[in-house]
DNA sequence: TGACTTAATTCAAGACTCGTACTAAACCTG
DNA sequence: CAGGTTTAGTACGAGTCTTGAATTAAGTCA
């Protein structure tokens, strides 16, 4: 697990490096080696790593004083001293993440074992989306909480349906909370009263991130999430890291012209992929009506499908344009895991035979590997768990000082 | 200048970090400095890069021993002891990249300071496209030069038309010149004499570096080069790194199903985009042949387009479908420049202008910045270019010992 | 000539990692 | 149960690198 986050060492360029930077790196290295493969002795972890016997004890030294491992029992191996293994712990360090949305917002802690501390929904006043003070009251109330616990929070990620500047600062646009040009990040850690490094992320990117962290593609550094709502969205995840684009705004997959040329899309235009594989298109090709959520929806219509035929024949219809854009997108980035969320989940059996079918048909070469699709696994919670696991990266990239 | 190379500073992920490292770093952050904002004294430079005078004064004294660099005549500001600007210098260190067609292998040679050192090619026996002895005889002959007259060669790099393995050593298929999985690196290295780090790329790629470190994208960090010729090619440049995908076939991007889908490809499909904007598509759709390259060809149209409205009409038909898959390609990817290359540059006054509004048309929010389309300023040479660039990329990293 | 100003180098201090030697804590053998 | 064996973890000195302060170098200006 956690092969994606292996590949996250990066740092910041152009920074000058110096002795406590190489310290920082090796730490990381440690806390990495700890999630990836699990608790494990010094020597252990020494020859994982590559590091000398006694730079690892110094490190654990320091590690378990900030309470960000703990010691576990002795461990006899057969022969010789028995090792002391070290172990993450949820003692101390905790990532925090938030997703919002239009009828709820979400938090999820998360330890560095990568244990979920914290998990809850708070669905919000109905009839109108959340507002920028709710969230931030929502955020401070959470995590004075956990500082209470004697927890210490890293860092702060919050998820978003819409747009979001490539510094992650600053929400563009986000049309279904009405959200236009906020600055939510600079709003957030002014609001909490200690430091606490905050970002923003488009939801689909931090859902991406759950998955490749937590859920069905932690196998996979290349992989491709794709959520379907009213809308599509998509996250991309490259080598381990989330793909942005020069303003930030990569993965609008929803609006790429691919589509049936006659469908109107919500957004004016003709032949936008959403408006043939968005939940309102195949809700249209199945002849029903939409529920609460489009998750809610695509479990009737899958209910449904089980013994009508003419609904099993419109959604092959609508897994077949599915499989034409993934083609698409398999095409351009060649992902080694394709994962399926929102709506589609409930309504897997129906869909993904006949998007693979296309997949395979349009690959450009028999040289290049079929992407697998899969279907999260995550449901609810994902974007927001990804937002957490987003604010626990600086960590494990050591950027942050433990 | 050399935006994207700022951002090149990666690091093995998972190498346990010591004070060698710190090292490698601060030199490659003392070289990019000199490179991108030009020579400098060492006050200067310690004043750019963040690192202490003395700092600088040891790395500059060793890079000078090295004759990765050179000090210049003193310069007087006015005031105070007069500066002494070092400056990258061609004397020691080399990037190696050729480029292999099928009717050409071309080779540069290009110093720290970016200078081309050397830039040649050679066609090869007509009819038949060059063989790998061929290749290695060029490169080894080559290198073997450079060597002679006193240079250091730090990497060599070996664009190809074809698909590449993801560990850059592999030639898996190249179908143009008949090669299939050939280990190509592990050749070459062979063949050298001396150790000499070798890599091979694709050459949509290695053109894409070139625009971005020598071209006409030097201001941005994320960019998309398309290259037209009987197919359709892609680089893609996030963050001023090659984007490779999970197995490294990322770019494909010339059978993305989105042309007019009654079009036959020839790879025996229907509706790839390349069957209706590669060249042959071009050219029936303006009634011309085919001359000896692509370039050649374009050149021919657009002399006839100057004075026949019909292939004027034909050429923004098929800029329209240029359009509709830039939109495509610019949704998903959200790059800042678009640069074309191979048989649209020739044509670019004809083509541009009703791609550009297609994908305004097509842009998915007005949030979004509209990417600029450009045409390739290199030429034939980019890709060996773009190769010897990517050769020198690992000194620039730190990754390579100076 | 002497004061000033800025550039570059020298030097000692501090932060790391690393290999070696050494101590600690188990099991095994007779 | 005592002593040997084996493996884990620590102490310590050496080596590398950055850094800030002090020092030296090389000009201009009055």
């Amino acid at each position: 697990m956690y092969e994606a986050l292996d590949r996250m060492s990066s740092q910041i360029a152009g920074a000058p490096t110096g002795t406590e930077h190489v310290r920082r790196q090796n730490i990381a290295l440690i806390l990495r080696s700890l999630r990836t493969e699990g608790p494990a002795t010094r020597t252990e972890l020494a020859r994982r790593t590559g590091l000398a016997k006694a730079t690892v004890g110094t490190i654990v030294g320091d590690l378990r004083a900030g309470r960000a491992v703990s010691e576990d029992e002795s461990v006899s191996s057969g022969r010789g001293r028995p090792g002391r293994p070290v172990t993450l712990t949820g003692e101390s360090i905790i990532g925090l993440g938030f997703e919002v949305n239009v009828d709820y917002i979400a938090a999820v802690a998360l330890d560095l074992a990568g244990t979920v501390k914290l998990i809850e929904t708070r669905p919000v006043t109905a009839g109108h989306p959340p507002d920028i003070e709710q969230l931030v009251g929502v955020a401070c109330e959470i995590r004075d909480s956990l500082i209470a616990d004697g927890h210490t929070v890293v860092g702060a990620t919050i998820a978003v349906p819409g747009l979001v500047s490539h510094d992650n600062r600053t929400v563009v646009w986000a049309p279904n909370l009405g959200w236009d040009d906020v600055k939510l990040a600079s709003d957030l850690e002014d609001a909490f009263r200690d430091p606490c490094p905050t970002t923003i992320d488009n939801d689909a990117n931090c859902a991406a991130l759950a998955e490749a962290s937590h859920g069905i593609s932690t196998d996979s550094a290349s992989s491709l999430y794709l959520t379907g709502t009213v809308g599509i969205g998509a996250g991309i995840i490259e080598d381990g890291r989330l793909l942005r684009g020069g303003s930030g705004f990569a993965g609008e997959v929803g609006h790429m012209p691919i589509g049936d040329p006659t469908s109107v899309c919500g957004c004016g235009r003709l032949g936008c992929w959403e408006a043939s594989i968005g939940l309102r298109a195949m809700l249209r090709g199945v002849g029903m009506s939409e529920h609460e959520t489009p998750v809610k929806t695509a479990t009737a219509v899958a209910a449904r499908a089980e013994r009508d035929q003419g609904v099993r024949d419109a959604l092959e219809d609508l897994g077949r344009d599915l499989g034409t854009g993934i083609a698409t997108l398999a095409t351009v980035l060649n992902p080694e895991v394709i994962v399926l969320g929102g709506y589609f989940v409930p309504l897997g059996e129906y869909v993904v035979p006949a998007a693979g079918r296309v997949l395979e048909e349009r690959l450009p070469s028999a040289a290049m590997h079929l992407p697998e699709i899969r279907l999260s696994s995550l449901g609810i919670h994902a974007a927001a768990l990804g937002a957490a696991e987003g604010a626990l990266a600086g960590v494990y990239a050591g950027n942050v000082p433990v």
